[in-house]
DNA sequence: CAAAATCTATTTGTATACTAATGAATTTTG
DNA sequence: CAAAATTCATTAGTATACAAATAGATTTTG
């Protein structure tokens, strides 16, 4: 055995083709579609309203585990979704431990006016796959969660 | 048309199956597989360390750029490597702007230690999966990048 | 060659993410 | 029912990420 090849324990392991590093290029670039088409609202603050919107209204953390945030996560989200007047907040009277959370009219309204361009960030995410590819992608990559 | 129908608009936006909210959930569940197997490295700071290793040296940039971050990200990742002694940085002689950036004894001797767990995490993130999907999956994730 | 453009690294500011600790409220359980 | 366990929200601390602005060094170009 040479030397190159006793070294190539560490060589072999190619950081550009490990899932991780893939992953989080793919992330990147729909981070990027994201920004680029929905300007006024990051990912995670579309994905609360989105489920806020679905759900019709929520306690914190229960919005958090709906939208895969933790607690600390979901709490700088709201707080800044608020300040904007996108969702409001009050103390659950049922349970003094929950804060309830629901969209506001304007918090509606955006992500209704959002939706449209939510579609077009999923088809330009995946503009490089063929339709079969898209669905077999999708189904591959859930299975990841 | 049913007022149903009229309001789907929105209710066929279905968050939980958009690309993108997929793909950040299964960088969460790879994040935390990777956490639990090195807990000595984030995954950027491995990433900075391997492509390191791999490269020999590069100037902070330029290893930004092999490892998918801007120069504010990358300049906090080998800020925190060197303060660990894991990567050592010196004045580019020939171009004073640069900053060469190489590892240290140590910092080779962490990412050869930590090189069988990282196949390890590759292997654990992509376990839901096939042989046959697993190369599949990886295809169509690296034409999204 | 000098002005313009580019490149490099840094800094500031904002926004996720996660861990761990805390305290208050509610449930569970012995 | 009272103690123990759990849940909820908050806070503090660390680590990506990216945009935008800056300053110094190097290249390009007219």
């Amino acid at each position: 055995m040479s030397d190159t090849q006793q070294n190539s324990v560490q060589q072999d392991y190619i950081l550009d083709e490990q899932v991780g590093f893939v992953l989080r290029r793919a992330s990147q670039r729909h981070l990027g579609i994201f920004a680029s088409r929905i300007p006024e609202l990051t990912p995670t603050q579309f994905a609360a309203l989105a489920k806020l919107c679905e759900l019709g209204a929520a306690s914190q953390n229960e919005l958090g585990r709906r939208t895969a945030m933790d607690a600390a996560t979901i709490k700088g989200v709201i707080d800044r979704l608020r300040k904007r007047g996108l969702v409001a907040t009050v103390k659950d009277a049922n349970d003094q431990r929950r804060l309830f959370v629901k969209a506001t009219a304007a918090g509606e309204e955006l992500f209704a006016n959002c939706v449209e361009q939510a579609r077009k960030i999923t088809d330009e995410t995946l503009a490089p796959l063929s339709e079969k590819e898209r669905l077999m992608f999708l189904q591959l990559l859930s299975k990841l969660q």
